[in-house]
DNA sequence: AGCACGCCGACT
DNA sequence: GTCGGCGTGCTC
């Protein structure tokens, strides 16, 4: 045989750049694949490393060998390693970082090194006055010790103890020693004895041949043989061990009479939506039905069609594009299109993956997809212990599920045949990851998943992404349109009281009725209080007829926009027309600022556009709005719910008990009351103030808020008597309030995808958002303002005429845990290849396609 | 991330 | 003169 791959090149567990690995030699006697984890040498240190390819050469011209491998065969598919390689090129992060994601849970170590003294003799005795007091403290407590950990010693060692260490090991004084450790959680295996099928190695026994060797066993060792033998079920070894004393099990192994059963022990039992509900839900009483496999339910038209079209790409595998967008009003049976797919791919043998925005919103949907796949769902979600995520894993691997639904890293899960990657409410941002490299959006994940296995991905929601929907415009993806609620709903058979979101609640259903009110009419006509006179009158009928209320504040846009409360105009940047930020302490005092380009300008005295003097800053907590309720309708029982209660006193769980039980009569809340509430009862929704959030300085915040209030329309009425919906705001021409109000995508696509292409922001352009952060706001400033002039200089260099740098400014919140902000947005058309050799320095954090440009 | 190498201010 | 600050650069 020729010589062999005798290298590997592994992505190593540190901040290296996007794509890149480090060729080591395998040693002699050890085998290794792709797809394995290791461990490795790296400069001082040793880490852990996947390896990615094995080469015949190295990329350099001395390598260190591997040290061994974690597990003994590869945790991680080729499929796999490639979707990392395109995560880490795309997102700008390490390899390892990426390939992170897809590694089995509790996987991830670090090396824990120990510090021993090595006995007595310093090789040279003159140094021994060159050793700091504290240093000489440190090595006499490690004195008969067996050694202390690295940082437990370095912090004896006091002030950059870590150098003085270095020095110490250099000198001969201490040692470093790393153990390995074993992964945090690995597979739990028990033993069972089993009688052995080919005892005597070649003939199978008969009954009767067993019996004759059992015969002359010793007493203990028959007196095993037939306990396992008359076992009902699988005999464990620990049993044997206890019962018959130790090495018995061991000698009849040994004789080949018994053999033993390593299975891998079941620590969690399948997950049923019960698991996940908590208290979100006043649940149905008692265990769900299982109900049939198919559903007796007939689709309408155009579910018929639209399931038609993804079942033909599903049977043909080359037919691209391989993506759809299920675009349906709510109540329209997305859902239904959904699980009919999913049981096409089931039937042929293949697995789903189920992306849901976050679990814990989402029980009725978990609900149908275990009805529908009794035993054959993972639900995969935070409440999960590390052993039970680890479990799961494994069982994902070995093919025990047929449908895995999860949130965005649930894309990861090792299914072994992945034929359909469902993607509910498409257009929520919680599908992007932002607290932690690599800040990856698990649609875009999705579509390269789905170009590496040929998978189909269905996209589903009511309100798309309009970058989405221009793809899907333009051809990128299958276009599929509900544009019809179904008439003949289905929760009377399926479903608790609660109802479905995707099914209407009672057959025929109108929509809310959505008024707009116009808070500058109201000021003009005297009414200073936060209440118009219309939402005020609902609140009091409400109040007489026993029906329960609930007011929405969106407080998101706790930013200070300055706003004229005569017109409703609103201080905008000419530049990038996002809304200008009031700021009224020091560096810029009084001023207006822009958070996209920086430039700063006079808090103006009179509106721009009206001359009028009411121009100052919005913004509402939900306390006034609590005390303007209490003053307006004394004696009201009013609850209150939002970030501040959910975090102390009385939980979530109260809030929504009072409000089930009819105890509440006004709910004062902000994001959190518009997702998913479904009390019937609740008749009349107020939106307070709609333009607080609408003008957030981020060029998506037209499109959020509509979605935000075509989700709070949906709160009202969802019970008998048909729902009232009042929209307060000075702005009532503004397109995403008009839009909304009407529940008209279309209308707000239209609009939303001019202003895009106006102002040049995606889909037209590819965005790249970098973030500073430092204790020392100067520095950090500096240090973003020389990136950005080092880009410029780049792009210029490089002829690259469209790709602009805009920034620096102060990011939204200036400071966030004691460190100031600046960030600095990159745009471009090609903009990948522009960002492909840049190099960014740590303590800079560069998002790709973010979601939040603050 | 660590840990080198390297170049400037306050001390034995 | 050194010790030690932390600014770049490399680790197969």
């Amino acid at each position: 045989m020729s010589h062999a791959l005798s290298y590997a090149e592994v992505a190593v567990d540190a901040p290296v750049g996007p794509g890149r690995t480090f060729s080591y030699s395998i040693p002699r006697h050890m085998s290794l694949e792709p797809g394995q984890l290791v461990w490795v040498p790296f400069g001082r240190r040793t880490l852990q490393g996947v390896v990615m390819s094995l080469a015949g050469s190295p990329q350099v011209d001395v390598t260190r060998d591997v040290l061994q491998p974690v597990e003994p065969s590869p945790v991680l598919s080729s499929t796999h390693l490639q979707l990392a390689l395109w995560l880490s090129r795309y997102y700008l992060c390490s390899l390892f970082a990426a390939v992170g994601l897809m590694l089995p849970p509790g996987f991830e170590a670090r090396v824990r090194s120990r510090i021993t003294a090595l006995s007595g003799k310093p090789p040279d005795s003159s140094s021994q006055e060159t050793l700091r007091p504290q240093s000489q403290e440190a090595l006499e407590h490690l004195d008969g010790k067996a050694g202390l950990s690295e940082a437990e010693f370095v912090k004896l060692l006091g002030r950059s103890g870590d150098r003085e260490l270095t020095r110490l090991i250099d000198k001969g004084y201490v040692s470093r020693r790393v153990d390995l450790p074993r992964p945090l959680v690995s597979p739990k295996y028990r033993c069972f004895l089993v009688p052995a099928a080919t005892p005597g190695k070649q003939h199978p026994a008969t009954q009767s041949q067993v019996m004759e060797i059992a015969g002359s066993l010793p007493a203990r060792q028959q007196a095993l043989l037939m306990a396992i033998r008359t076992s009902d079920e699988a005999y464990p070894a620990s049993s044997a061990n206890k019962l018959f004393g130790y090495g018995v099990a061991r000698a009849l192994v040994d004789k080949g009479i018994v053999a033993m059963d390593w299975v891998r022990e079941d620590t969690t039992p399948y997950v049923t939506a019960g698991d996940t509900n908590g208290e979100t839900s006043g649940n149905t009483s008692g265990e769900q039905e299982k109900g049939p496999q198919g559903s007796k339910l007939t689709l309408t038209a155009e579910q018929a069609g639209a399931l038609d079209r993804i079942r033909l790409v599903l049977n043909d595998p080359p037919a691209t594009p391989r993506s759809f967008l299920l675009h349906g009003v709510t109540g329209s049976g997305k859902t239904e299109v959904y699980l009919r797919a999913i049981q096409t791919v089931v039937d042929r043998g293949d697995q789903a993956i189920f992306l849901v925005p976050e679990i814990s919103l989402t029980p009725q949907t978990l609900e149908r997809v275990n009805q529908r796949f009794p035993g054959r769902v993972a639900v995969l979600h935070s409440g999960l212990t590390q052993r039970q995520k680890f479990d799961r894993w494994w069982e994902i691997r070995e093919g025990a599920y047929d449908v895995v639904v999860g949130p965005r890293s649930s894309l990861f899960a090792p299914v072994p045949r992945l034929g359909l990657i469902v993607i509910d409410e498409e257009h929520e941002w919680t599908y992007k990851q932002e607290e932690s490299q690599p800040l990856y959006h698990a649609r875009s994940a999705a579509l390269e998943l789905s170009r590496l296995t040929g998978a189909v991905v269905l996209m589903g929601s009511a309100t798309p992404d309009v970058e989405t929907y221009q793809q899907a415009r333009r051809g990128g993806h299958r276009l599929l349109e509900l544009p019809q609620r179904i008439r003949n709903p289905e929760r009377d058979e399926n479903l608790g009281p609660e109802g479905d979101p995707e099914v209407a609640s009672e057959p025929n259903q109108p929509l809310a009725q959505v008024e707009i009110c116009d808070m500058r009419q109201e000021l003009r006509e005297g009414n200073r209080s936060i209440f118009s006179v219309k939402l005020a009158g609902y609140i009091e009928e409400c109040l007489k007829n026993g029906q329960q209320t609930i007011l929405f504040l969106n407080r998101r846009g706790s930013t200070p926009i300055v706003q004229c409360r005569d017109c409703g105009y609103v201080a905008t940047c000419s530049r990038c027309s996002v809304s200008l930020t009031y700021h009224s302490s020091p560096p810029s005092a009084d001023r207006l600022v822009c958070h996209r380009c920086n430039r700063r300008g006079r808090m103006p005295r009179r509106c721009r556009q009206c001359g009028g003097e009411h121009i100052r800053q919005l913004g509402i907590g939900t306390q006034r709005v609590l005390d303007a309720v209490l003053e307006r309708f004394p004696g009201v029982r009013v609850d209150r719910w939002d970030a501040d209660t959910t975090r102390s006193g009385s939980g979530p769980g109260e809030v929504m008990a009072r409000l089930t039980s009819g105890e509440t009569q006004v709910l004062v809340g902000t994001q959190m009351v518009a997702k998913g509430l479904d009390i019937p009862n609740v008749t009349l929704v107020g939106v307070i103030l709609a333009d607080v959030g609408l003008f957030v300085p981020d060029f998506r915040s037209g499109e959020r808020n509509f979605g935000l209030l075509c989700q709070v329309a949906g709160r009202a009425g969802r019970g008998a008597v048909p729902g009232k919906v009042v929209i307060q705001t000075y702005r009532p021409s503004h397109y995403a309030v008009v839009a909304a109000a009407a529940q008209d995508y279309a209308s707000l696509f239209d609009q939303e995808i001019k202003a895009r292409y106006e102002m040049g922001n995606p889909p037209y352009n590819r965005l790249a958002h970098l973030v500073w952060q430092d204790t020392n706001d100067g520095v950090c400033q500096r240090r973003a303002a020389t990136m950005a002039r080092q880009l410029r200089q780049e792009a210029y260099a490089q002829g690259l005429t469209d790709v602009q740098v805009i920034g620096p400014a102060p990011g939204i919140p200036a400071r966030l845990r004691g460190k100031h902000r600046w960030h600095l947005l990159i745009r471009g058309r090609n903009l990948h290849r522009f960002l492909e050799g840049a190099q960014f320095p740590p303590g800079c954090t560069v998002d790709i396609d973010p979601v939040h440009v603050l």
